[in-house]
DNA sequence: GCTTCCGTTCATATTCAGTTCATAATCCGG
DNA sequence: CCGGATTATGAACTGAATATGAACGGAAGC
């Protein structure tokens, strides 16, 4: 069981995070601020955070900074409204975290979450959703209805890699240092080709597609 | 991902310094003196240089007066031995810059690096909200309300260029250097049309709009 | 041993961002 | 208000990047 701390002092805000998470199957702890959230963090071994950046008493700068000082490295999903992304402090560690501005959308909310959890490797929960499709990386398969594909290795990593972020663009580049290892050898060209059958394999899907977004790579793009 | 390079012809203490980097999350090229770090200046977008001031070739001065005359501003963190603080050139540009006296303490080096590219604005440079609008450089997206736009590359950046200091004008020369790279041979009057393409992009959208500076070149104005 | 399927490479077709060019519009000093 | 210079605009071009089709080799399964 992966325990998440919700750290957001608006109350509705915070319940309905809470139901979403409860519901994807995560053990939530609720925090109203950066001092409550300390308190919590003191008594329950907590797997990922989310927490607003405005927040009374003690906001979540200042929450996450005491958590880097003293060298605890939970990843941190952090939420902020757009006017505060102009906020001078915003240097948080990207790499190891992620951000979200409001209004939050709980299904990309669940999305960053899955990511985060998988790339600092906690995540032992080899499924994944998006856009009414299910991952499951045990079996390589892609669940749609009552459609099941299996695809490829190669194939279903690409793809999971890619609605892991959506709308972020990953270069060839990164996907092969993510996939095939930091030192293939293998041209990454390569890619186009698993990027063409993912597009014919799905391309009566339409609730995501690849984008190609020349000079830089691919990005997935997921419809409501 | 943050790009930084370490010159340091010491091959134990670049291997050392590459260690600490790495864990700290860092993508960290290396060079054993000047002319190697330009080879890899050339070829990479680097961040961030850790350069020893002692090294044969090319040493760090020459290497920083380089990149001075060619109108690149990367923030260096210089390390020199206590002995030559004295030296005369120790005049490098604080303000950008920040320098360590051997033996370098680890932990003092990922400090200062951090404080250093939190002064240059470049670990929070992905993202950029003014005016209503959102700024994302990992996607090349610029959102307004609900609408994104994706934009190429080189409209991105020339908008970001221009934004990121509303009101002060840049020569066409100006933003060559900074988003073709100062060596590029294309003509300046390319920044015109990319101008255009940008205006009419953006034509039904007031918060900001882009101005002519006639003998000059354009600046932002963004409204309240 | 034969077949099937995956991953890769290669050769070729297609696309599009970026650039250039030609021309029109605008500005500004005299 | 004229003329030279600067900028705007529309359109064409082009080369690099991507898409596509096909073929090859090797591993797994039969």
């Amino acid at each position: 069981m992966t325990n998440i701390l919700v750290v957001e002092d608006n109350n509705s805000l915070r319940r309905l995070m809470r139901i979403h998470l409860d519901r994807a199957g995560y053990a939530v702890y609720e925090a109203a601020d950066g001092v409550d959230a300390l308190k919590v963090l003191d008594n329950t071994p907590i797997h990922l955070m989310v927490v607003d950046v405005m927040m009374p008493r003690m906001d979540g700068f200042e929450l996450t900074g005491e958590l880097r000082g003293a060298k605890i490295k939970i990843p941190v999903l952090i939420v902020t409204a757009r006017e505060a992304l102009e906020d001078k402090r915003t240097g948080f560690q990207l790499g190891a975290d992620d951000y979200m501005v409001k209004p939050i959308d709980m299904e990309e909310m669940l999305l960053r979450i899955e990511a985060l959890l998988r790339r600092s490797g906690i995540s032992e929960s080899h499924l994944m959703s998006v856009g009414g499709m299910a991952l499951n990386q045990d079996s390589l398969t892609v669940t749609r209805g009552a459609r099941i594909a299996v695809l490829p290795q190669k194939e279903f990593f690409l793809l999971q890699a890619l609605l892991s972020y959506p709308e972020k663009i990953f270069t060839r580049q990164a996907l092969m240092d993510e996939i095939w290892g930091y030192d293939s050898d293998t041209d990454p060209r390569t890619v186009d080709v698993h990027i063409k059958r993912l597009r014919e394999r799905f391309h009566d899907f339409d609730n995501f597609s690849i984008e190609t977004v020349r000079g830089l790579g691919y990005k997935a793009v997921v419809r409501a």
